[in-house]
Order: C-alpha cells, then structure tokens, then sequence
DNA sequence: CGTCAAGCCCTTTTT
DNA sequence: GGGCTTGACG
C-alpha cells in the first residue's frame, strides 16, 4: 500500500477511496481533512487519472499553495500541473481565456479592489447626484457585493427594490455595472458572478470545462456563497464526481454570502451522496476540545457531533484578566518568553484575536520585549501608495480604459493636473465617447484647458506611448524599475530625504524583488499574470512558516491552522462577540462557530485572555467578560495567578481614575516597516538584535530588528516612552552601551 | 495648483 | 487615536 495511505484512519482512507460518485465529507477540526484532500488528489492520479481532469478548490491562496506542495511531495514535480486554486483565481483563469465568449469584456481586463470599487461607486453618486452621506460608498459596495454573492445583477435587484433607498441604490448599481464595463474591469464578486454567467449562456464553453474536470474536490465547503455553489454544481454535472468537505461549525464567512445550506443540502443535490464523518481529532488535548464543544454547542443551526480523541487530557486552559491593553500584551509576552526559555519555539505560538485593530497593542508589547514576530493579513503590503501607483501605471499599460487606474497616477509625480483639468478631461472623454487614455492623448482639442495643462496631458501621453513601448521588451522587474525612473516616481521621492520618503523606496524595491520571485516562480511572467498574483493574492498567503517568529492573526485567518501554544486575546463582550453582531442570534452564532475556530488551532496549551478597560477609537471603554468564556464549564478553566490578575488589582483599578489609562506611551509610526527602514554603510555589521543603545536625542533603547547589510541595513529600535524609532546606523546619534 | 489645519467617521472578519 | 475629506490661504 501506498505510503500516503497507511497513514490514515478507516475512515479516513473511505474517503479516500471513495472516488466515484458525490462525496459528503463532514469534518471536525484537527480531524486531518487536508491529508484526506492530498491523498485522494495523489490516489487518483495514481489510478491514473489525468492530471489535468482534477480540479481543487480552496478558499486561501494559501491552503492552495500548501496542498500544491503536499501533491507534489506524494506524486513529484509532475504535481505543479494540476489545478488547485481559490475560486477566484480559478476564475480569473478561465475567464482570461474565454470572456471574450461573453461579447462584453476582453480578456486584458483589470481586477479593482475594495478602494477602486469604491471610488467608482463615488463617480456613480457624483453623476446621479446622490449624496454620499445618505449613500456611504462602502455601503454601498457591501450592498451591490451580496448581491452579486447572491447571483443577482442590477437589473434583478432593481426589480426586487420596494423603498425608495434600494430603487436609489439600484440605480447606483446598475451605473456602477457600467462603469466597470467601460473601464473592462471586473471587481472580486465579478469574477466569480461573470463566470457563472458565461458557463450559462455559452453552452459550448460549459461543455468544454464539464468534461474537462472528472474529479472536482471543494474544501471549506461551508463557506461557499450561492454563485460558488451554482459554480460547482455546473461543473460537475456531466461526471457527478463531486468531493466536498466541510464543517458547520467552522463557517465563519455568512457575512460574506456563504451559505450554511449549501453543505446542509448537499444530499438533496446529490440524493446517491455518500457521507463520512471525520470525528477523530488528532491535533488536540482533551480539555482543548471540551472546552470547544462547551462553546459551540450552544449554537442551535448545527449538525450534532461526535468529535473525540484519544490524545491526552492536558493542561487547563489559561484564563487571565487584565488591566488593560498593555497588561494584556505584556502577559502574552512574559508567557511566551517563558516557553522559550523551555526551548519552545516562537513558531510554535500564535495570537489570535477578533479584529486586526487589536493587532497595534500586542505589536508594541512584542517590540518591547525584542521578541520576533510577523503579523499575518492586517495591513497589506499592496495597500501602501507608492505600492498602489506603480501598480495603476501597470494597470494601465495593460489596459488602457482603465480611468481609474489613469486618475490615480496623472498627477503622480506632480504634473501640475489638478481638479479642474481633469473635469475638463472627463467632460471630452464622455463627449467624444473615449477612454480618458485617449482624451488626454488629444489633450491640444480640449478648447477650455489651460496651455499649461494641455502641455501636461500630452507629455504625459507621450511618457505612457514610450513605456507601452518598453512592455514585453524587457523582463517584468527591468520593466518596473523602468518605469519608477522614467515617470519620475522614484526622483520625486528621493528628491526630499525624510525617513518616509526612505522607507517608500525600499517599500518600491521589495516590490521589485516581489516581481522578481514571481518571475521565477511558476508563470509566463507576463504583466498580465502578475497584475492578477498580485490582485488575488494577499501577503496573508506568504506566511514564512519556516522563521522563528510568533505569529499574529485574526481568528478568521487562522481557519485551517494549528499551533501548540494559542492565545485568544480579546475575550470581551462587544469585541468578541462583536457589538456590531450583539442584536441578532444567527450574527452571535457565527461568533460563536468563530471563537470555536480559534479554541480548536490550539493544540497544547490555550490561553484566553480579556482586558477590563481598553481604548476604542481614542475613547476608553470598560467590557465586561465575553460570554463564550462563561460558556465554558469552570472545571477546565484556571485563572492565572501571574501579574495584576487578582481581586486586589481589580479594586484598584475602580479607585483610580479611568483617564491615566488614556496616556499613550508611543509615538506615531507609520505601519510597522514604513517608518522604521533605514539605510547605513559603516559599521552596520556591529549592530544586532538585542543590543542596548543610547541615542543623543532618544536616551536609551534596545535594537528589535536588523535588516540587510551594509549600505542597505535597516534597525528599529524601541525606547521607554517614546516607541519605536527607525535608526540609520549611518547618521544616527547612537552607541552601543 | 498645492499646502495645511480642522473636522469627520470610523474597524468586524477577506477572496 | 488616526486616516481621509474639506475648505481657507499662499
């Protein structure tokens, strides 16, 4: 027998071997599902089946890229031709290939993020003359984004409008669809709703990809929306082999569209459905688990479940109250530096908690200590300005009507362009029915503009002729750089020497080092694969697993891991369960399946943590304990008994007055790199991680981070009541002491 | 056209 | 507490 199927349980190795037919797979947490996903993957192409007739999906980049890896482990490099990808980046592959089929895109077209989407959505309100008080653009999104989720467009949602507000809205909508339209871009929802809709009305297409895929494999079948239910369901009509596997109470995307009934129903769909049950947990203690099903059985729309293990019962899970933030942080940090001194790993241990914001609190307390960690998701590289310009101007080489992508870098680097040439710009390019690439390439027709401004438009014309000239000449990373010098983006920010202006170029070189690894990887290198890498693929997808570092995530992006040492920071009504859920049962049981989430990554030891008092917003506000810890039954919980936990300081704290705790002992920082990188060339290598400083204008401080060598070293160092401070080595005022 | 300060609303989670 | 828009001024 194969080595890969020795491994695994009876039942395990059913679901496996089951390949024909549809397949139900109900599985726990910690029940080895992923082994099952790869095994089945490298069984059936052991029974030699295509590879390129097996389809997987996955919700994450990164639960693709991990299984990538496990089927290229069983079967060899021969695995990297198989089709295993997100739903999304599935889609965008077909449609590169096929949108044209649809008469409506072409197939260079532009993915807009959230921000673009939104900007949009504000050109559509400006142009209806809609106020965007009454109609928040991030509302609004959310509203067209469910639903399109819902497999509605605007013409359905205009027919279903009642009030007065949603016929408003539909009007946006249906604007908005056409805007995206003209500018041949298509936002996240798009990807997944045009697919639908071309497999449906393009029969030849459906068929072509029907028989194409024998075997289609889903993970986190739970958290499948309509359109992704429709998707599949489409595909796999012609061969019936459909393999899912899910968890009820793991789904945590409903405010996302996904539907729990897609996994309730799946044996309706599929009446000869076979259901296994994975029900051993292999990752947790016992008391880890109690205490899950503690929680989560208090949710009502829920399948009922056995989960059992034969793993040790453990320690008690760690419950401790603190102050505020900080203490909060600080217990995080004295608990890990503990493990570490009894040789665990930092790798070995994660935060987790229910919102990126908390993430700012435990960073500090981390950097205080000079303990490594690397925050996954939050604040995204991609997001970053520098980051976003020299990607609009991608954007718009590869896609010329993109006015979006053209508005945002008309004036970046200065051109002197601003707001009234622009609305003159717009007025032509509508008039004459062209793209505003085109418009500002005839600037010298546009009677009202300044000579000034028509001189602009048409150099800037000219700069994008010369650089569309340069694409597919040279090598992606040549061809970034390139256009960083010739548009004069890269001058302009070394022209001021601020340690921002620093940062963002070494924030413009990571970049290029990005394209760099992406040309090496796996793809054409074409402009086209990477705008689409870096559009789907978020840096929650590269987390380095192979450092040392603790991590930090929302519990959201922890779904499908596992760490020895979990802390679960938060634990507080209005935060976890968040306010915004507080008034409707179905909301408080997604929570609810959320904090079960969390309490089954750990597989050690869990520690669940909640502050008394914690700042929102600048405003201080006192949270009482979250529920889910007093669901949790008394006998495997023990408080601990570390600093500031007792009855003692929980008095204290009422006699002092709530303000002192509104006294920020930091001082602004720009996101954790942006402000911190600096460059050095002489005797940068005498620095290191650790070292105690003393710096003329700061005092004293430790070195928490070194980065490169030589003319390109950055530190960061953190100093007692002022935070982390960036440092060149090269100019900064500092000794070692 | 560009800059700066005051005031706004906000953070739930992500492909 | 902070990022973003707005409005006054240079």
């Amino acid at each position: 027998m194969r080595e890969y199927l020795k491994k695994l349980n009876a039942v395990q190795k059913k679901a496996v071997l089951q390949t024909e037919g549809p397949v139900l797979v109900i599985a726990g947490a910690g029940s080895g599902k992923t082994s099952v996903l790869t095994a089945r993957i490298a069984h059936l192409i052991d029974s030699g089946v295509p590879i390129d007739s097996i389809l997987a999906i996955t919700f994450t980049n990164k639960a693709a890229g991990e299984m990538k890896t496990r089927v290229q482990q069983i079967v060899g490099n021969y695995g990297r031709m198989i089709w295993i990808s997100t739903f999304h980046s599935f889609c965008v592959r077909l449609l590169r290939q096929e949108i044209d089929a649809g008469g409506v895109y072409s197939r260079n077209f532009v993915i807009y993020d959230e921000s673009e989407c939104e900007i949009i959505i504000k050109e559509c309100l400006r142009e209806l003359n809609f106020d965007d008080k009454r109609f928040k653009p991030s509302y609004v999104r959310g509203i067209i984004s469910r639903s399109k989720n819902e497999m509605q467009t605007y013409k359905k949602f205009q027919e279903l409008a009642v009030d007065p507000f949603e016929k408003n809205v539909g009007e946006i909508f249906e604007l908005y669809t056409k805007k995206l339209i003209e500018n041949n871009a298509l936002d996240f929802d798009d990807l997944l709703l045009i697919t639908v809709e071309l497999l449906k009305k393009n029969t030849e297409v459906l068929k072509k990809y029907q028989s194409k895929f024998k075997y289609i494999l889903v993970d986190e079948y739970q958290d499948t929306n309509h359109v992704q239910y429709l998707l599949t369901k489409m595909l796999a009509k012609v061969h019936h082999n459909i393999f899912v596997v899910g968890d009820v109470d793991q789904s945590i995307y409903g405010w996302r569209g996904a539907d729990i009934k897609n996994i309730l129903d799946f044996e309706k769909d599929y009446p000869e459905v076979k259901i296994i049950n994975l029900e051993q947990n292999y990752r947790s203690t016992q008391i880890i688990l109690d205490a899950a099903n503690c929680v989560i059985k208090n949710n009502n729309e829920r399948r009922p479940k056995n989960l059992w293990t034969e793993n040790h019962s453990g320690e008690k899970v760690i419950s401790y109250n603190a102050i505020d933030e900080r203490d909060e942080a600080d217990f995080i940090v004295r608990h890990i530096r503990e493990l570490h001194e009894l040789n665990e790993k930092y790798s070995d241990c994660a935060v987790l908690y229910r919102a990126n914001s908390q993430s700012r609190a435990i960073e500090e307390g981390f950097l205080r200590a000079g303990i490594p960690y690397s925050i996954v998701g939050g604040y995204k590289f991609y997001e970053r300005k520098e980051i976003k310009d020299v990607i609009a101007y991608l954007k718009l080489l590869y896609n010329q009507s993109d006015s979006i992508s053209l508005q945002r870098v008309i004036n970046v680097p200065r051109r002197g362009i601003g707001g009234t040439s622009m609305k003159y710009l717009r007025e032509y390019a509508i008039n004459n029915n062209i793209s505003l690439f085109e418009a500002s390439s005839r600037a010298d027709e546009i009677n009202q503009l300044t000579g000034k401004a028509r001189t602009a438009f048409s150099e800037f014309s000219l700069l994008m002729f010369k650089l569309a000239g340069e694409q597919g000449k040279r090598e992606l990373p040549d061809f970034i750089d390139y256009i960083l010098r010739e548009t004069g983006c890269l001058a302009e920010l070394e022209l001021a020497k601020t340690p921002e202006n620093d940062a963002r170029v070494e924030n413009l070189k990571e970049f290029i080092g990005v394209a760099q690894d992406f040309v090496k990887s796996d793809t054409d290198g074409s402009v086209a694969e990477f705008l689409t890498h870096i559009a789907l693929v978020t840096d929650l997808d590269k987390a380095e697993s192979e450092d040392d570092r603790v991590k930090l995530m929302t519990m959201h992006s922890a779904k499908g891991l596992e760490f020895p040492y979990v802390f679960i920071a938060g634990m507080e009504e209005g935060l976890f369960p968040h306010a915004r859920t507080l008034m409707n049962e179905r909301e408080i049981e997604e929570e609810r399946r959320l904090c079960y989430v969390g309490i089954t990554r750990a597989m050690k030891r869990l520690y669940l943590l909640r502050s008394r008092v914690r700042s929102i917003f600048g405003q201080i506000s006192v949270n009482t304990c979250s529920r889910f810890i007093d669901e949790i039954d008394s006998v495997h919980l023990e408080e601990s008994e570390g600093q500031g936990v007792s009855w003692s300081k929980d008095k204290r704290l009422h006699t002092m007055p709530i303000t002192a705790y509104a006294v920020s002992t930091r001082t602004h920082f720009d996101g954790k790199e942006a402000l911190l990188k600096k460059t050095n060339s002489t005797a940068t290598s005498a620095w290191r991680c650790g070292d105690k400083i003393v710096h003329n204008e700061f005092g004293n401080g430790t070195v928490v981070e070194v980065k490169g060598e030589g003319e390109k070293m950055l530190m960061k160092a953190v100093f007692p009541g002022l935070g982390i401070k960036s440092l060149m080595a090269k100019f900064a005022p500092i000794k070692k002491i």
